[in-house]
DNA sequence: GGTAGACCTGGACGC
DNA sequence: GCGTCCAGGTCTACC
């Protein structure tokens, strides 16, 4: 089966995918050779199939194995648009970007967008799983987590797709810490997952865009193991971007850019970006940063 | 509302 | 080989 998808223009595929590290976290992967996005995705219906993603400069194509019924495809196609903002639009801030020479090439290389995974759920753990470790410690907890509870691809055992709330639901707290080596993270996953599981919260929800960001803010704050960080991080996801996610990160290469290596702390990275209003999210993640400059 | 201390893990580093 | 530090922070208790 094969979808053609539109984006609103300008669009790059490299841009979207190469956004943030999503793309190292399974079920996400990424083939440079053929520049091909595969996905694992567990369908509404319960079949476990795999997308390839293809870019191109109008939009993108969907290509499965599978044979997939008109409703299949519909859920395909809605999660394939939500996952690249294909319908974003990014016209008022490159419109500020353009003043900004450190932003020049934001419209040019089409960047705003940030690749999501399908769900908010998926999106939430995967935050509070890049929180105070490091990045291989985060590309293995989610490897764990999908290999010991995603259900597989019926033709590759290996591949599999993001556990649901109810697979996980059902888990024990000592089994997430023991095996899938959670850490002290595990209750934080284990609650969320049996809250949205019960359907005591609904998660999905917060995608709609009439939320407003405080009020939008103030909802992922309740989920216990999201923090300042996390929640400015997953506003950027949810396309709000009114908080930065200020990190260690943050503080190196802000610090790097306006002062000279020495010790910062949030303060300093918010005020470097106030001025950006509603859009200092953009203007810092895109920002073209020094610390990154050969030479 | 602001802050100190604890928290899982595992790689890097110094000895 | 061992101990310590720290990383894309957060929570809780305490003031």
């Amino acid at each position: 089966m094969k979808l053609t998808l539109s984006a609103r223009p300008p669009f790059s595929f490299p841009s979207v995918v190469k956004s943030h590290g999503w793309v190292q976290l399974v079920p996400f992967a990424f083939d440079e050779a053929s520049a091909t996005l595969t996905y694992v995705d567990h369908l509404s219906s319960g079949r476990i199939i795999e997308y390839r993603i293809i870019g191109s400069p109008t939009g993108v194509t969907v290509q499965t194995s599978a044979k997939l019924t008109r409703s299949e495809q519909d859920e395909v196609a809605a999660k394939v648009i939500w996952m690249f903002g294909l319908e974003m639009d990014f016209s008022e801030f490159y419109a500020l970007a353009r003043q900004e020479p450190k932003l020049a090439k934001a419209e040019k290389n089409a960047q705003g967008r940030v690749l999501r995974s399908p769900t908010l759920f998926e999106d939430v753990i995967k935050t509070i799983l890049t929180t105070n470790t490091l990045w291989g410690a985060t590309k293995r907890m989610t490897a764990n987590l999908v290999m010991q509870f995603g259900d597989p691809l019926a033709d590759d055992s290996s591949r599999r797709a993001f556990p649901t709330p109810e697979s996980l639901a059902v888990t024990t707290e000592e089994r997430l810490r023991a095996e899938t080596r959670l850490g002290y993270r595990a209750p934080y996953i284990l609650a969320l997952a049996r809250a949205v599981a019960s359907g005591d919260l609904d998660l999905e929800v917060l995608k709609a865009a009439d939320i407003p960001t405080l009020e939008l803010r103030k909802r992922l704050l309740k989920i216990k193991g999201v923090g300042n960080y996390a929640a400015a991080n997953l506003l950027m996801i949810l396309g709000h971007y009114d908080f930065l996610p200020v990190d260690s990160w943050a503080l190196k290469i802000v610090s790097h850019e306006w002062y000279g290596g020495e010790p910062i702390g949030p303060a300093e990275v918010e005020a470097a970006f106030e001025k950006w209003g509603q859009r200092k999210g953009l203007a810092y993640w895109f920002w073209d940063w020094s610390y990154f400059e050969k030479g």
